[in-house]
DNA sequence: TTATCTCTGTGTGCCAGCGTACAGACCTCG
DNA sequence: CGAGGTCTGTACGCTGGCACACAGAGATAA
C-alpha cells in the first residue's frame, strides 16, 4: 500500500510507534488537503478531529479581547493538533488555523482516544511532543515580548519552511501581522529590509526563502534554541535511544 | 492526624483526589518552607522532586540569551510544581523560583511517578491542570506582549494575593522587574501610580493590596479571563460534576 | 553613630512600534 | 479593456518602554 507507506515516514509523530500501533493509527486516519487560512478549529469549540500533518503546518493563536491576537505555536509533521483530547478536555483554549497548505492525516477523535488507551507508545511520543510544545510556547511568549520584528519574522519564515519541507510558501503580510501581533506596516518594515539583504523574495504573497544561512543569522537566538529542543526531545537521536530501550527491554 | 487533615484540605489538586489515593501520596510528602526567592529548579536541571504548594507560590520563568527573562507561569495550591515528570521528562524548560513565601509539600520524583501510574484519578487531575497551566502560559504570552506595565502589574499582585491567601506579601520592584520582563523602572512608576490611586500600598517590599476592586479594574482583562479558565476547568463547580461522575459509575 | 547596603523615586534622551492615511502596482473578472 | 479587489510601500505624529545616571530614604551592622 504506497500511500500508507509514504505518509508513515513523514508524519514523525507516527513514524516512531512501532509498526503494528501505527498501522492501526493510519487504517482510521484519512488524508485531507489544508488549504492555506483555513481555520480547523476556534477557541472554545469542541475539538472533533486529531491531525498529523505531513507537509502542511498549522498554526496556534490565543485570542485576546479586541482584535488583537499572538500566535504561540506551530505544529507540523513533527506533532499533532488536538492535544486538549489527550488531557482529558474536550475543547481547545486556541484558533487553530492552517499556516502553509498541504496534506494532513485525520482522524475522528473518538477513535483517536480509544487508541491512544490501547497504545503505551503513543501515549509516550504525545507526551513528550507535549513537553516540546509547552517548551514552544514559552519560547515564543519570551521572544514575542523582547525581539524586534525583522529577527522574528526570519524566525517564522525559517520555522515554517522546515515544516513546508519546501524553500517557498505562500504567505501576505497581512497574515503575518497577525501571527506576529504586530501591524501590517511592521511585517512590510521587516520584510523589505530582508530582501534588501537578499535572504528572501517575495511577490504578492508567494515568498522564497533565498539564503537560509543569512536568514538563520537574522533571526533571533530562539530559532536554533527552539530546533535543539526539537531534535533533543523529538530527533532522530532520541529514536535512536528508544530503539535501544527496546532492544533492552 | 491534624496536620494531614490540615494540607488535604488546602492543596486543592489532592483535595480532589479519592479519599485513599490522597492518602496515600500524602504519606509520601514532607511539609517543606519555601522562602522568597529561593530556587526550586534551573533550566535543564533535573526534576528531583514534585511540590504541591499550599499557601506559597511559585514562578515559571523562561530564562532567555542575556539577563532576560520573562513569568509565564505561576503555580499555587490549585496546582503542583514537577509537570515535566508526568510527561515522562526529567528536567524542566523553566526556572522555579518561589515567589511568596509559605508552605509547601513535597514529594519524591520516583515515587510520585510510582503513584501515578497507580492512580488513575491522579493522571485525570494533572492532566487537566496541565491543560490550564497550558492555556495560562499561552495567555501570559499574549497578555506580555500587548498590555502595559500597570495592568500587568495589577494581574500579577491580584493572581498573587489569590495564591498568598493574604492581603499582604513580600516582593520588591526588581523582582517585579524580572517576573514582567520590563526595567526596574517601570515597575516604580506603575506601583507608585496604584499606590496613588490607593489601589496598593507598599514599602520596601512589603505590598498590601488595599482595593481588590479597584485593582482588578486597572488589571488587564487577562486576569479575568484566567481566573475563569481556572474555575471552569479546576474550580468547584467541576467537582461537583466529578463527584455526580462518580456517584453514576 | 557611622558606614554600608537595599529599596524606591526622578530625569533625560532615544527608539521601536503604534494608529492612521494614502498611493501605486498587480491580479481577476466581467 | 476597464472596474474593483488585493497586496505592498511610504509618510507623519505619538507613546510606552528602553538605557543610563543619580539621589534620597530606610535598614543593618560595626
Amino acid at each position: 500500500m504506497p500511500f500508507s507507506h509514504y505518509v508513515n515516514t513523514t508524519n514523525r509523530l507516527l513514524a516512531a510507534l512501532p509498526a503494528k500501533e501505527r498501522e492501526r493509527l493510519l487504517a482510521q486516519c484519512e488524508p485531507v488537503e489544508l488549504r492555506f487560512a483555513d481555520i480547523i478549529n476556534k477557541p472554545g469549540e469542541f475539538v472533533l478531529h486529531v491531525y498529523f500533518p505531513i507537509n502542511s503546518s498549522i498554526s496556534l493563536v490565543t485570542p485576546l479581547e479586541g482584535s488583537t491576537s499572538l500566535e504561540v505555536g506551530l505544529i507540523g509533521n513533527e506533532g499533532m493538533l488536538g492535544i486538549p483530547l489527550t488531557l482529558g478536555v474536550d475543547e481547545s483554549p486556541f484558533l487553530a488555523l492552517v499556516q502553509s497548505a498541504g496534506l494532513a492525516l485525520r482522524m475522528n477523535g473518538a477513535a483517536f482516544l480509544h487508541e491512544l488507551k490501547r497504545s503505551a507508545a503513543l501515549q509516550r511520543e504525545l507526551n513528550r511532543y507535549l513537553y516540546v510544545l509547552i517548551s514552544q510556547i514559552a519560547q515564543t511568549a519570551a521572544c514575542s515580548r523582547f525581539h524586534v520584528v525583522e529577527a522574528r519574522l526570519a524566525r517564522w519564515l525559517l520555522m515554517t519552511q522546515d515544516r513546508a519541507h519546501s524553500d517557498s510558501f505562500h504567505v501576505t503580510h497581512v497574515f503575518l501581522a497577525y501571527m506576529l501581533g504586530v501591524r501590517r506596516v511592521g511585517v512590510t518594515k521587516a520584510a523589505s529590509s530582508l530582501q534588501r539583504q537578499k535572504l528572501i523574495s517575495y511577490h504578492r504573497g508567494d515568498v522564497t526563502i533565498l539564503d537560509r544561512n543569512g536568514l538563520e543569522a537574522a533571526a533571533c537566538p530562539c530559532y536554533r534554541a527552539e530546533k535543539e529542543t526539537y531534535e533533543r526531545f523529538l530527533g532522530y537521536n532520541r529514536a535512536i535511544h528508544h530503539q535501544n530501550d527496546l532492544a533492552h527491554s
